[in-house]
Order: C-alpha cells, then sequence, then structure tokens
RNA sequence: GCCCCCGUAGCUCAGUGGAUAGAGCGACCGCCUCCUAAGCGGUAGGUCGCAGGUUCAAUUCCUGCCGGGGGCGCCA
C-alpha cells in the first residue's frame, strides 16, 4: 500500500512545471504511516524537504503536487496540513483489496513481491563445541534463525550457517580435561589440568568414552569411543563429537535448523589456510617481526598491526576466519552476516582487514555483522549464573526446560540486539497478563474459539458476503485493526532491511492487543449475515498475519489454550 | 588511555529530523445473564542523562562531558 502512494507522489512531482520545481532536483519521496489516525493512513513531509532548494513556500508547494496527483480510487481524500505534510485517507476500497490479499496469499502475505534472489548467508551460533550451549548463544539462534526468516520474506535466498571452532588449543584443551576425568581425576586435583573445562558435562563425555559409546553429530559420520585412556586423539574426536550432538539437542528442541556446517579444521586440511597466508605474503601485507608474522591491519583502519602466526609456527584465530571468509565470497554470496556477541567487536576490523588484503574484489563492509549484548538470567528475583551441567554460566537447555520454546524465542528477539537483556524466568512462565507471548498467542487462539463457536451454531464463514459488506467496518477500533494488519508488510520489509526482528515481535504485541480490544467491544456471530461475514473476513485476516509473523519468529500459534 | 554499545514514565523497554513522546508491568477506579476476564476501558506518572552546535524544525544528526556495559593478547 505504501508503495501505492509513494508512485502516486513521485508521478506527481514528475509532472510539475520547472518553474514551480526545478528540474535538477530530484527528491526521494519518503512516505510514512501517521502517527494519529486523523492526519489519515499515510503522509509525505516531501513538500518540506523540497521548500529550500525549490526555494518556494511548502505550502504552495504541497498545493501543486496534490493538484498533480492522477485520480485513483484507492485514496478517499488528500489534506495538506500543519507546516506542508500532505496526508492522504486511504478508501474502504484500498483496504479491501489488501484484505483480500491477505486472504489469497496466506502464509506468503507480507512476502516482498520483488523477486530478488540473491543469496545471502548468516552465520550465527558458531559455538565452540567444548560445552552446552548458553543463554547468549540462544540470543543468536533466536535473532539468526528470525532474520534469516525475515530475510527469505524479501526474496533472499538464505542460507543459515554454523561455523565450528573445531581446530585449535581450546579443543586440545577439551581433550585433556575428559582425559583427565577419565582417569578418575576432578577439578581441585593437584594433576587436575591448569586449563581445564569443570563442567560435569566433562565427567559425562568421559563415562561414555569408557563405555565404548557410539555418538553421531548432525552432519558427521558416527564416532564410536575405543575407551582407551591414553588415546588423546580418540578421545578428542569423541568428544568434538559429543558436544556437537549435544548442541543439536538444544538447537532442535528450540526449533533452529542449519542448511551448513562449516568446520574450521577442514580449512586446514584443504590447504585454505596455507593458501591465505601465502597470498597476503605475495600482495605485501606481511613483514616479519619478533620471530611472528604480522599483517598490516593499520593500512586498512585497525589500531595496530596483528600477529598471523605465532612464533611458535601456529596461526591466530583469525587467520582461518579470513579463509572461512573467502569461501563465502567463493561461494557466490555477494552478502554476508555475521550474529555475534559483542564482545567479538574487536575482531570484525581485523577479519575485514584480511579481506581487504588478499585483493581479491571483496567490497570493504563484507561481511556485515549484527552484535548483540549480555543476557542476563533472573529468576526468583535474583541473578542466576550457575548451572550444575555447564559450571559457570546458564545453559540455553535449562532455559527452555524451565520456561518452554516459545517463551525462550519471542522473548530473546523482543529487545533490539544492541541493548543487554534480563531474561525475566518468572515472567516468562505467567501463563498471565503480563507475558507477552500468551497475550499473542491467546489472540491468536480467540480467533480460533470463534470460528468453532460458528461451526457450532451450524454457520459458515462466507468470504464474499464480507467483502461486499466491508463499508460496514466503520467503528474506531476496527478501522484500527485493519490499518495495522495492512502495515504488516511494511513491518517486514523494515525488520529486514535493519536486521532488527525486535520490530516484528513489537508489531505482533501490538497487534494483537487492537484484537483483544475488538473482541471485546463487539459481538462477531451475530445473526446480520452480512455484518457477520465483514467481521469475520476481519478476524479471519488478523489471525493469518499473527500465524505469520509467529511463525517468521519461530513461535508456535496455538488453536486452543 | 583508546574503540563499540546503552542512558526515554517508579520498573522493563519501544519510537522518531517534524504536527499533543508510546506500550507493558506496578498503583488507583471500573467491566463477565454475552464468541476463552490468560481479556477490555479509564486515571495518575516524562525538563527523552547534561551542555553546546547544525536545521525552518532536534528526544532523533554532530561535538564534549557524566553514568552503565563490553572490548583493547604471539587467547578464541
Amino acid at each position: 500500500m505504501k508503495y501505492q502512494v509513494e508512485r502516486l507522489v513521485q508521478a506527481a512531482l514528475a509532472t510539475l512545471p520547472a518553474d514551480i520545481l526545478p528540474t535538477d532536483i530530484s527528491p526521494t519521496v519518503v512516505v510514512e504511516r501517521t502517527r494519529d489516525p486523523a492526519h489519515g493512513d499515510f503522509a509525505t513531509n516531501v513538500a518540506l524537504q523540497l521548500a529550500k532548494p525549490a526555494r518556494r513556500n511548502p505550502r504552495q508547494l504541497a498545493e501543486a503536487i496534490v493538484a498533480a496527483l492522477a485520480p485513483t480510487d484507492l485514496i478517499e481524500k488528500v489534506e495538506i496540513a500543519g507546516p506542508g505534510f500532505i496526508n492522504f485517507h486511504l478508501s474502504a476500497r484500498a483496504y479491501q483489496e489488501e484484505l483480500a490479499r491477505i486472504f489469497d496469499l496466506g502464509p506468503t502475505y507480507g512476502y516482498s513481491a520483488r523477486p530478488a534472489g540473491e543469496r545471502i548467508v548468516v552465520e550465527f551460533v558458531s559455538a565452540n563445541p567444548t560445552g552446552p550451549l548458553h543463554v547468549g548463544h540462544g540470543r543468536q539462534a533466536a535473532l539468526g534463525d528470525a532474520l534469516s526468516a525475515l530475510l527469505q520474506t524479501q526474496g533472499y535466498e538464505v542460507t543459515r550457517e554454523f561455523y565450528y571452532n573445531d581446530a585449535g588449543v581450546q579443543i586440545h584443551n577439551l581433550a585433556l580435561s575428559v582425559q583427565a576425568r577419565a582417569r578418575g581425576l576432578k577439578p581441585g586435583d593437584p594433576e587436575w589440568p591448569a586449563d581445564a573445562y569443570n563442567g560435569e558435562y566433562i565427567q559425562d563425555i568421559a563415562a561414555d568414552f569408557l563405555a565404548k559409546k557410539t555418538v553421531h553429530a548432525a552432519d558427521g559420520e558416527p564416532v564410536k569411543a575405543n575407551g582407551k585412556v591414553d588415546d588423546l586423539d580418540a578421545i578428542r574426536k569423541f568428544a568434538v563429537a559429543y558436544l556437537r550432538h549435544e548442541q543439536d539437542i538444544d538447537l532442535q528442541k528450540f526449533g533452529v535448523r542449519f542448511d551448513v556446517y562449516y568446520l574450521e579444521s577442514s580449512l586446514y586440511t584443504d590447504g585454505r589456510v596455507e593458501r591465505t597466508v601465502e597470498t597476503l605474503i605475495k600482495n605485501g601485507k606481511t613483514y616479519e617481526k619478533d620471530g611472528a608474522l604480522w599483517l598490516r591491519t593499520t593500512e586498512y583502519g585497525d589500531d595496530k598491526d596483528r600477529v598471523m602466526r605465532k612464533s611458535d609456527g601456529t596461526y591466530t584465530y583469525f587467520v582461518p576466519d579470513v579463509a572461512y571468509h573467502v569461501t563465502k565470497w567463493e561461494r557466490g554470496f555477494r552478502r554476508a552476516i555475521n550474529i555475534q556477541g559483542s564482545d567479538h567487536h574487536g575482531t570484525i576490523a581485523r577479519v575485514r582487514a584480511g579481506l581487504q588484503a588478499l585483493n581479491i574484489g571483496i567490497p570493504q563492509g563484507y561481511p556485515d555483522y549484527v552484535l548483540h549484548k549480555m543476557v542476563r538470567v533472573m529468576r526468583d528475583g535474583q541473578e542466576v549464573k550457575i548451572s550444575k551441567r555447564a559450571g559457570s554460566y546458564v545453559t540455553l537447555r535449562d532455559l527452555i526446560d524451565w520456561v518452554g520454546r516459545d517463551a525462550v524465542r519471542f522473548f530473546l528477539v523482543s529487545r533490539k540486539a544492541d541493548a543487554e537483556f534480563v531474561f525475566d524466568v518468572d515472567l516468562a512462565l505467567a501463563q498471565t497478563e503480563e507475558n507477552p507471548v500468551f497475550y499473542v498467542q491467546y489472540a491468536h487462539a480467540r480467533v480460533c474459539s470463534v470460528f468453532r463457536q460458528l461451526a457450532e451454531k451450524g454457520l459458515v464463514h462466507e468470504r464474499e458476503i464480507g467483502e461486499l459488506n466491508i463499508a460496514r467496518l466503520t467503528e474506531t477500533y476496527e478501522k484500527t485493526l485493519i490499518r495495522k494488519l495492512t502495515a504488516y508488510p511494511e513491518v517486514l520489509e523494515s525488520a529486514a532491511t535493519s536486521h532488527e526482528p525486535h520490530q516484528l515481535a513489537h508489531y505482533l504485541r501490538e497487534l494483537a492487543g487492537e484484537f483483544h480490544t475488538y473482541y471485546n467491544a463487539v459481538q462477531f456471530l451475530v445473526d446480520d449475515v452480512g455484518l457477520r461475514n465483514a467481521r469475520l473476513n476481519l478476524i479471519a485476516a488478523t489471525r493469518q498475519v499473527l500465524e505469520n509473523g509467529l511463525k517468521i519468529l519461530g513461535v508456535s500459534a496455538p488453536e486452543k489454550m
């Protein structure tokens, strides 16, 4: 709908004579939803924007624009208001057409009509296979999956990707930890390794290793333990497979699926890390100092150069990271979005610098990042900092067990990523008024209930009759609800392009609110067939939009509560 | 010291270069002979951290300061 108004204004501007609007001015028309319904449905400030360059009084200019608008039955009334805003009041017909689109498109209502077809990779979670997923990973999973779904509504072909840091020191420490547990040691013992992982899950892995069990991660081969305590390599393989499988279970419980698991170790085995380093050396972007190899990241805006190859001959973590991002580019992803904790923000400059220094045509801002702040968990009015299984942090599994998947997913995307988040377990558990998840789901269930009652009365919903009677939906709360419903495609576009899924969560909360108001104000199952079906159309459309929006967030839309 | 993010109602948070700054919770007052009261209506509550600047217009953009969080490793 917004587009239609935008195009209308644009066309009007194009027809203005040069003495009113000089031809060298090419304005970008911004049409917005009005905040106050008295100002109509949409408004543009284009006359105010143009007033200065055109050296004209804004109201005068607005009048000229309005006069040049092509006639259309989508708009009932155009007004000039305040200093020079142009307000558009849509016709009942415009709304009827939009409601019809909701029915016709169903689950795909709100999707962008433009077939972008561009491929984009969204990387998220990317947890080290050294322990259970924590609540921060949960925030990433909720954000990443919702953002991916949002991008899909805009026509992108999205790949959800998980990067496994299965090489490096932390994996070695994991193997040592399991080995120590297998030998009967525990944290605090004198022989317990210094950098070991202390969580209880290490004991579980050791026990299964000794019992010669088999584990199977989502995309790997089954790994059978040989039970030999001295075989550190076997322990490492088993422990990694074990923890990857554990993470698979958590993610599945959370309703998040990945298309690609990319293993850091593969970057070494297929020579990509070496090739990356060679290219950087060849391009003259490196130098030797103190027995280490350095990358001149300062040439690309970093505040100091960074070590690539340590004096012991191993690489620092960002080297495989650069090699990894080259594969994203080479796999045809012209856009890449990484979702990470804000504690990683310092690494962004390094990775981008490495990609630039390779000089293979990757643009400067590649990849994009969405950084999120920490999650703190409150329960019974106190912060929860530890869990039995992981030791030093609350796991995603704990959270899902406590409050259920729907609440966790909705809560974790309901705030801007860059704001700190306090997860209130008691609030999420409350199946009462103040819990936003239940509030939205309840709206959906209530519509379903109305249709069940309709069937019990032996009646059917007749859409065409409703459409003929849409003009009878004249109450304020009916108009407000229609307006809200038809804003849905704009919300999806905005949330997708700004990488902000929380916009959708807020929208759904508001939409549910408008519905509850409506529900309370009128009876739907009235004897008047025309009015009844007009109202049923409206709430059926509401149900559809609620369902579509919740699906994007990975939250269920129950028919009964 | 440097870099990034945040600072809006008692609390948790939305929002915007424009027309009276919003929601939920909490407080207070109302609403079930009626499709789920897990709901709805109303009242109260704000110098949008502080100070400058840009603009016809700043809570929104810029600069500085104050307060909170995170990051500044030959760790990942």
